[in-house]
DNA sequence: GCCGTTTTCGGCCCGACTGTTTTCAGTCG
């Protein structure tokens, strides 16, 4: 299940600065070392909860910090205590109450957490009374027998330790959206043979879109739970089952992968589908929101005392709160709270809203499909125009093209054009921003091109302002149209570049440029984080599949799924507009007259 | 650790399942 081929893993570049990334996987270390040292429950969630803002955070702390009108008190859940943290880890890189944790906690010890089964009370447990400080001390204590001894253990926790350690490092990763996918196919067919359902619907961060998934979470509503669990654990790729109690059942499939299922009555359908769904956080607020009016929610439903409220749909729930049905990708008490005070929700952008790709390769380069099996598939797929972006000649590996190759594909793009009928190719090119700086073809040749997308994909490990120069230089190249993977993660596999993001997106906003949301499966960069910044600075996002083949051109859904995490609506994303449409949104900051551009502004 | 128009102290979301217990703590989601 593999997305195309991808240069090997590269370590994190040395940091001059803290970024909120690195700021927020501190207070999750935090959060973790408490809980071992069986700290205030809610205190740990206190930096949990503040691991989660920082990450979301649509400026860098380094900005706030900068901005004297600002101050991280004002956001909700940050106090006193929290912001001179940040603010000490921003200048310091630490924290002295985390070197102290760290110091009493390594992370073999912390490793115990990951063990499933192992909490923090009882990997305390093990550390204190029986000194283990490692798996492999786990492994042994057990396989002596000696966990069994311990008050609250017993011989089944042992062994369901022992089988635990076994998947402590394979399960602590998430799998692609896309791959979940797969499974979540899979499923769907097997539960088709069960009379007894009447309604089935995956939850949980599957059906909120996150780029990775942990589990899946299956939601039945069936008169004969039994009969289900029984179906359920007829699926062929189960390897284990880890529970079954008479609504609940957890599998382990071969994988390692997990796979809940959960039976409700139908009237509990709708509060256990936003109960499964999540997140977590949005769920919190949820019943906090409830409890405010006298109400209680759980999985069953709402309630005042004893008395049923609502639950049969998840519309019927929201509206008890005065809440509008939210789509689930922004359940993730980022903005959708506000955005429901603010008035009726804006309509997130949708695959059928798009109506071209513009970033796409060929057999030129590194493609495995030639320009025409491109160009036919995309537009089978109803596409009304595709840009061919093939590399540049830096790209070496990718047999990247030269001025002279990549006119001779222009021409033949113009002959196909001539030929075609319902979809129009553009002439474009995938050009890289050099190491050094500057591009890897002449501004002769790119003024030439219908679409250029900038990338960077060499010297991925150098300093933050010398990738932040490299992108912002490419930017304000009057012939280049969109930045190409932003920041060059690759999820599970490569850390971002050092890069400024602050700064791209005030370039951006400068030359009138756009950015990719680059929809391959193990890239989705932007981030839906980034998203919602890009969104905020009125710069346009273009979701691109990348595509190296016929096939590729299918991940658009993955990228909208992340756009719509975003909050982006049709109108934010560029490629929802006709191509005649989105020439004249290119580049019109400074393409533009003056007269034109007075004359814009007071129209608007 | 955060938060507050009932509160600056005392709350902080809720329930299923398991194993080790004889009524519940720990884990998980």
């Amino acid at each position: 299940m593999g997305f195309g081929s991808y240069a090997p893993v590269a370590g994190w570049a040395k940091l001059s600065r803290m970024n909120n990334a690195e700021i927020a996987h501190i207070f999750d270390e935090i959060a973790d070392m408490l809980e071992f040292e069986g700290a205030n429950p809610f205190r740990v969630r206190a930096y949990r909860n503040a691991a989660r803002i920082v990450r979301d955070l649509s400026d860098s702390v380094e900005t706030i910090l900068a901005d004297p009108n600002r101050d991280l008190t004002d956001i909700e859940g940050i106090g006193e205590d929290l912001a001179g943290k940040i603010a000490t880890i921003a200048s310091t890189g630490t924290l002295p109450m985390y070197e102290e944790l760290r110091a009493k906690f390594p992370p073999e010890v912390l490793a115990l957490l990951r063990v499933p089964g192992l909490g923090p009370k009882k990997a305390a447990a093990l550390y204190k009374k029986l000194h283990i400080r490692s798996l492999d001390d786990l492994r042994e204590a057990c396989l002596k027998h000696k966990v069994r001894e311990l008050p609250g253990f017993g011989a089944k926790t042992e062994e369901a330790i022992l089988e635990g350690i076994a998947f402590a490092g394979t399960t602590e990763k998430r799998i692609y959206w896309a791959d979940a996918d797969l499974y979540v196919q899979a499923l769907r067919e097997h539960m088709r043979t069960c009379r007894e359902i009447e309604k089935l619907e995956f939850a949980g961060s599957y059906r909120r879109g996150r780029e990775t998934v942990g589990d899946l979470d299956i939601l039945v509503v069936s008169s004969k739970p039994a009969k289900v669990m029984d179906c359920f654990g007829q699926f062929e790729d189960i390897y284990e089952t880890i529970a079954r109690g008479s609504t609940k059942m957890s599998v382990r499939l071969r994988s390692g992968f997990q796979v809940d299922l959960r039976v409700v009555p139908r009237e509990s359908f709708g509060a256990a589908l936003v109960y499964f769904t999540g997140s977590k956080q949005h769920n919190i607020i949820l019943r906090g929101m409830a409890k405010e009016r006298g109400l209680k929610i759980n999985e069953y439903g709402v309630f005042r005392g004893e008395k049923f409220i609502a639950g049969k749909t998840e519309e019927d729930v929201y509206a008890v709160l005065d809440l509008p049905w939210f789509p689930p990708e922004i359940r993730e008490a980022r903005f959708e709270f506000d955005w429901a005070a603010a008035g009726p929700l804006p309509k997130l952008v949708e695959l059928s809203d798009l109506r071209g790709d513009l970033h796409a390769h060929t057999t030129e380069s590194d493609g495995k499909a030639t320009l025409e099996e491109m160009v036919d598939a995309a537009k089978k797929r109803g596409l009304k125009y595709i840009a061919i972006t093939d590399h540049s000649r830096r790209v070496t590996m990718a047999n990247g093209l030269g001025p002279e190759r990549l006119r001779k594909q222009w021409r033949a793009i113009d002959r196909l054009n001539e030929r075609l009928r319902g979809i129009t190719i553009l002439k474009g090119v995938e050009v890289d921003i050099l190491e050094r700086g500057g591009l890897d073809l002449p501004d002769s040749v790119l003024a030439e091109a219908d679409w250029v997308v900038a990338s960077l994909h060499y010297g991925q490990n150098q300093s933050r302002e010398r990738i932040t120069r490299r992108i912002v230089e490419a930017l304000e190249n009057p012939y280049v149209s969109v930045l190409g993977h932003p920041t060059g993660r690759l999820i599970n596999r490569r850390k971002p570049y050092d890069v400024d993001l602050d700064q791209v997106f005030a370039a951006a906003k400068r030359y009138g440029k756009m950015l990719e949301l680059n929809a391959n499966p193990a890239r989705l960069d932007l981030d839906d984080v980034a998203c919602i910044s890009a969104r905020q600075h009125g710069i346009p996002i273009v979701i691109s599949t990348d595509a190296h083949s016929t096939e590729g051109l299918g991940a658009l859904r993955y990228g909208i799924l992340q756009a719509r995490r975003g909050g982006l609506t049709k109108h934010d994303v560029a490629n929802t507009r006709t191509w005649n449409q989105l020439q004249k949104l290119l580049g019109r900051a400074e393409k533009m007259p003056k007269k034109t551009k007075k004359k814009e502004a007071r129209h608007h």
